[in-house]
DNA sequence: TCTGGGGTCCTCCTTCCG
DNA sequence: TCTGCGGAAGGAGGACCC
């Protein structure tokens, strides 16, 4: 999808159609999701401190972000993708592989389907997007990102919606392009491939697979050595499972005091375990993460033997894990996150700490029941006590702490 | 010039066990 | 009984993606 939170906030906004648009955090500690293209003509892009942003572009409009309107929208956009092929991979909210090699008798070529999908999109959703069409994920993606529109400084020139490599001509395609484009490359993978003076991709191929590898890793060099050359086996795969669930919250203000760190905890490990028991989950690993005010991470965590499923043992976890952590000059961030998954139905016994233990023990009919409520009057009908204290988001999405700019 | 949130995968190290 | 070894699993951190 192009700019699809804008463009999506653009459906119930037009007359902000052709204006600066930017989705995201409008703290100063928040950060730019999506840009529309008249935003980006200025610099601004996704991930870039929304401060920045501001600096950019004052006259920007900036929105806060609403995650189940864009949701919504992107399940209508996946039953268009569903009406073309079974095989539809979610990459993201707003990305999508199709195998589409068994729908070529019924709608035409890889093209064809490609331009289908993306008149119906926009007529029936009323959303751009682009496509890329070729024989494996990784040319495709490439491709679809060639086919998107490009914001200059002189104005947003129009992309080719579709765009094909075909068949054979993967490898002349590839290697014409800066090794940033490659998957896997960021900044720090692209400071070493410099200092080996590949700037290309082109340039991966002449490369001396034992430097490659000494330089960025084994596993690493030889995956980049298969993109470059095009090779990319991996399957287009509709359901893939979880691997971890998590929340994290980056605060207003740091953090010192331990019992504020405790309500903020509370409602992570809720909304984590909400959602676990929502995927019929029993996870084993807790782990807790913090980054303080220099921006330096921990990540602590424990598995116990048997999975869990409730708030109040994953927190007798977390709670214990989080006091054996140094608080530093004070805490930006906090997260949990759940790993280690099985879907178990009886999980109420004989897992690592006792206290956790019994309060799954205890907990497990309650946390059903209200589980059940919220199912059927929604997520604000009932809380834990020990939640109170910490007060839920409101319905917005936050790219950022929750706080007006300064 | 300040750096979100939700993930995945990889690497290195340690511990445990046979 | 002690030591060495290798594999498995866990823990921590890093890099990357959208």
């Amino acid at each position: 999808m192009d700019m699809f939170f804008v463009a999506v906030e653009l459906l119930r906004r037009p007359e902000l159609r052709g204006l600066p648009v930017v989705v995201g955090g409008a703290g100063k500690r928040g950060v730019v999701a999506a840009a529309s293209y008249e935003a980006r003509r200025y610099g601004v892009h996704s991930a870039m401190p929304s401060l920045r942003a501001q600096r950019l572009c004052p006259h920007a409009v900036f929105l806060p972000g609403d995650m189940s309107t864009y949701v919504e929208y992107s399940g209508r956009v996946f039953a268009i993708f569903d009406d073309f092929t079974p095989l539809v991979e979610g990459l993201s909210v707003d990305e999508a592989f199709l195998d589409v090699s068994g729908a070529t008798g019924l709608y035409g070529s890889g093209v064809a389907i490609g331009q289908r999908i993306r008149a119906r999109v926009l007529e029936e959703v009323g959303l751009p997007c682009s496509v890329g069409v070729a024989s494996n994920k990784f040319i495709a993606k490439l491709a679809s990102e060639h086919a998107k529109p490009i914001a200059t400084a002189e104005g947003v020139r129009a992309g080719l919606g579709v765009m094909e490599v075909p068949r054979g001509a993967e490898v002349e395609f590839v290697h014409g392009l800066p090794v940033s484009a490659l998957w896997g490359v960021g900044p720090v993978t692209l400071a070493k491939l410099t200092q080996l003076g590949i700037a290309r991709v082109a340039d991966l191929s002449t490369i001396d697979p034992a430097v490659l590898a000494h330089a960025v890793g084994a596993a690493h060099g030889q995956h980049l050595v298969n993109l470059a050359n095009a090779i990319d086996d991996r399957p287009v795969t509709p359901h893939r499972e979880s691997r971890s669930i998590g929340h994290e919250e980056t605060f207003a203000h740091d953090v010192l005091d331990r019992a504020e760190l405790r309500g903020y905890l509370v409602r992570l490990v809720e909304a984590v375990m909400q959602r676990v028991r929502g995927e019929s989950l029993t996870a084993r690993t807790v782990t807790v993460k913090v980054k303080y005010s220099d921006f330096r991470i921990v990540t602590r965590s424990r598995t116990v033997d048997h999975g869990v499923t409730t708030a109040q043992a994953v927190m007798a976890i977390a709670e214990e894990i989080l006091g054996g952590v140094d608080l530093g000059d004070g805490v930006r961030l906090l997260g949990v996150s759940m790993r280690n998954f099985s879907d178990e139905a009886e999980q109420l016994q004989l897992f690592g700490t006792d206290d956790a233990e019994s309060l799954e023990d205890t907990w497990t009919p309650a946390t059903a029941a209200i589980d059940d409520i919220r199912r059927r009057f929604g997520d604000d009908s009932i809380t834990t006590a020990s939640a109170l204290g910490a007060s839920r988001r409101g319905g917005a999405t936050y790219w950022g702490p929750r706080e007006q700019p300064e």
